[in-house]
DNA sequence: GAGTGGTCTAGACCACCGT
DNA sequence: CGGTGGTCTAGACCACTCT
């Protein structure tokens, strides 16, 4: 039986910028992934071998390679020597990168808003200091949140900065999320760590997520690095299950 | 102030073999990453530069420069351009990769035992057929299992496979987990997509687990492909969670 | 044997950072 | 300015699969 044959349309790759900022592996393997999202190359089909994309872009074969293993890592294709490349069959989940739920939400078209619960310096106990990488003692700045999704109350938002950013102001923190106004301080948030669990809700939690005592909640720790390795954030939130669920895609080596 | 230097003790790469079936980046990344984990290369100290490593071990600048991206893809290291490439700070979380319950539990010493709850054979319905990429009706393979780790249950796995895996038999299923039991049928788990949420357990799950009725139960829902890119098994999980969790470390790219 | 992806080489130019 | 990582090239050899 035959495998079903690449034939892609010729303007698929037309727009291709040699002066673009962008590299030109991101720009391939952007217009790749498109295709296989809309369907032109549909599940399950085989795609061009890497010689031939090579020779009919002009561009040479580690960089098309480059482009092809990035859509592997996000788990759209699959590879198999002496065979070719193919891409995966189902349908294909976007899946979370590394972002906050603030942006999580607005991508979704949902407008969020955020109470701000708590705002204050405190000395790190030792459990924060450890996470964070700081002398025991030194200030750090403790905030509580809540967050809303279109007038809905979807978590609890507890985090630990280092006190050198004591100066955000509760109104900023109303108004965008933590990441953003980081990141508006020339802070990126590059690796982050997290560990998903559950409990029931304390009393607290009940009232703010509008749940009964004792349900159910989704909960996050989290702890984030920015671009020059040092520990950026610590996040323990909880979040109302019905509301809110965490989505990954694992691809092995 | 000056960054902290990197003098590696000169036996670190004593062993490289370029004869070996392993790849060198692999070997070169592996040698760094215990050099890192056990702080040889200390929390935030700078490593050489691509260009230094890549003559001192005779090896070209793109083998050292994947070596180091697969390490910067696990979270250990962080590049910067025109400064260099530091470790992380804070410990070194060992990151769940692709693995099943059943793995993790013995992976961390823990013996896990399995009862079977169900195996049967079903018509898929709409829902299970459209996430294994089947026709409605096509028959499935249904299993449910109890996970106990050392004595204590810890999580209820409920199970689809296509038809063809029917004859898996319920005594293999209760001595090995089931990737375990794929992989020995030449199936490799190559892809996983995943949803992670908490909810309260059912009665059912509650005796099972050993848990009050309504307490929260974490739960997972895990579509897997093989290599091939064709899904393999659908999975809907409920684990105590006092018991277990889930820990991912993202990186943006 | 022909074609595929997996690995490796030896260069090149660039953008960016520190001094 | 020299050094760093980021990108790109044009080859090479290999292991593997299908016919």
């Amino acid at each position: 039986m035959a495998l079903e044959e690449a034939h892609w349309p010729e303007e698929l790759f037309a727009d291709l910028d040699r002066t673009s900022p962008l590299p030109m592996y991101s720009q391939v393997a952007s217009r790749l992934e498109s295709a296989i999202r809309s369907g032109v190359i549909p599940a399950g089909g085989r795609i061009e071998s890497e010689m031939a994309i090579a020779e009919r872009l002009q561009i040479s074969r580690p960089t098309i390679r480059r482009a092809i293993q990035d859509l592997v890592d996000k788990g759209l294709l699959v590879r198999q020597r002496g065979i070719g490349t193919q891409v995966v069959q189902g349908q294909v989940e976007r899946s979370v990168e590394l972002t906050s739920l603030f942006e999580d939400l607005s991508q979704a078209g949902i407008s969020a808003t955020t109470t701000l619960l708590d705002h204050e310096v405190l000395e790190a106990d030792e459990d924060v200091a450890a996470r964070l990488s700081l002398p025991a003692g030194d200030p750090v700045l403790h905030i509580r949140r809540r967050r809303m999704a279109d007038g809905v109350p979807v978590a609890v938002l507890d985090n630990h900065l280092p006190g050198e950013f004591a100066d955000l102001l509760p109104a900023s923190l109303e108004g965008a999320g933590l990441y953003q106004l980081l990141r508006s301080r020339g802070v990126g948030i590059r690796i982050a760590q997290q560990r998903i669990g559950a409990r029931a809700c304390t009393p607290d939690e009940a009232s703010l997520l509008e749940m009964e005592p004792g349900a159910p909640v989704l909960t996050m720790e989290r702890l984030t690095y920015d671009h020059t390795g040092r520990a950026i954030e610590l996040g323990r939130h909880a979040y109302h299950p019905d509301r809110y669920s965490f989505s990954t895609t694992l691809v092995a080596r």
